[in-house]
DNA sequence: CGGGTGGTTGATAATTCTCAATTGTTGTGG
DNA sequence: CCACAACAATTGAGAATTATCAACCACCCG
């Protein structure tokens, strides 16, 4: 099995963060699609990938970092719908145009593939489409769950239920950096800024949660849990 | 529940009564598939067709009347995720289970499918599995079109937006009757059935809309579109 | 007719937002 | 290493939006 080493050939890497840097492997495009090698490419903090309404040309996947994508008002308001971590792939909704914007959140590293060629894999290899049918569907049950949180949870529940989601997906051990600002959360959410920042405080004082420094938590996933209660 | 007294026992249908049924054709798993034909199946008004966490053992095609799906919080909050009209397809997210209840809004037909049939085509062909996918990311663009709505919107753009999303699937006439309650309404909105009501009454006001019995509604498009302005 | 469901409206309460001030954090140049 | 600017986060007070509770109305269907 070829596992994709080479990929960060991209220069630095900024081993600060966590020893983790998981299943970065993954690579389901990819299984039994070995003439589908990504280009490594960078971004910068808070750089545009690409922005709503552009032509789709590219699918990327986060080798290390963190995007988000989200829609925007006129108006200026904003919804993100999903942040993408090391391993996810994003931007491969099959129509001719983006219908989100994707940021990078931190300096971030990806692998770029054109469009064309993975719905060409794709027309040509049930396997292929499969992948990227499951890839949808994920996407897909993520974006109903949010649906429900956004729409029938009240701000303690989203904000707790956040904190669980991100843990899981920076690896459950209940400590760690929020990898994005309030703001960030907030339009995540559906809330203000200074709602996420109140209830922060009002979990760490019952005692669901304690903080460092803005970014950094713990969590008391008991506690936590038992906010959440579904 | 109390409200299921009228012959729920007849869900199996006399097969070849609604086999022919008009241009709901769409029919997209079956385009160079015609190996999967669909059984004819009906549910009652209210019918629960599946439930969360069932066994997903069909996938389903409305022919005639119109079906919710939805999430529930243990306290009962609901949130409908979406409504499908003759021609959708729904209950096709490729796990074991479903995650969420499908429910007849109205006396419905459907056609149904087994999930592992359809799976097994798709792992066959990569048409079917593209169509799949394609499948899948509509779904997946309306439930971020829906984030956006619940995260950012207005009671009053929700509403104004939801009028304007139904006349479309209804043909696009401006006047139509409304298949769901407020109820309904309300779940898929992320509000009350008091602020639903009130907020068709301000816009009815505003001469966005006119109203007959509480259903019936005839749209005054360009003032809706004001109202959402996006 | 009468009961039941669905829909509307009003008064009040709760939640979340807005505006404003303050504190904390981080990165930079002296 | 410190001072400082720029940005991020917190906290408070009051306002706005939406929810809740309650009463009432209008059908529809037997």
């Amino acid at each position: 099995m070829s596992t994709e080493n080479t990929a960060r050939t991209t220069t630095r890497l900024p081993a600060g963060h966590s020893a983790r840097v998981p299943s970065v492997t993954g690579s389901a495009v990819f299984a039994g699609c070995p003439e589908l090698i990504g280009t490594p490419f960078s971004y910068a903090r808070e750089e545009e990938i690409y922005g709503e309404g552009e032509e789709a040309e590219f699918v990327y996947k986060v080798v290390e970092g963190a995007v988000r994508t989200h829609k925007v008002l006129s108006d200026g308001r904003r919804q993100i719908t999903g942040f993408h971590l090391p391993g996810d792939l994003f931007g491969f909704g099959q129509g001719e145009t983006h219908r989100q914007t994707a940021e990078a959140l931190a300096d971030t590293h990806v692998l770029i593939f054109r469009r064309r060629q993975i719905e060409r894999a794709a027309s040509g290899s049930a396997a292929v489409a499969c992948q990227l049918w499951t890839m949808a569907t994920n996407d897909l049950r993520h974006a109903q769950d949010l649906t429900l949180l956004l729409g029938r949870r009240s701000a303690t529940e989203r904000v707790a239920s956040f904190l669980m989601e991100v843990d899981e997906r920076l690896g459950a051990t209940g400590t760690f950096t929020l990898p994005m600002t309030r703001r960030d959360i907030a339009d995540y959410l559906g809330l203000t800024i200074e709602t996420v920042s109140r209830t922060l405080s009002q979990l760490e004082e019952e005692g669901a949660l304690l903080r460092a420094g803005g970014r950094q938590v713990s969590l008391r996933r008991a506690r936590l849990r038992r906010v959440v209660e579904d």
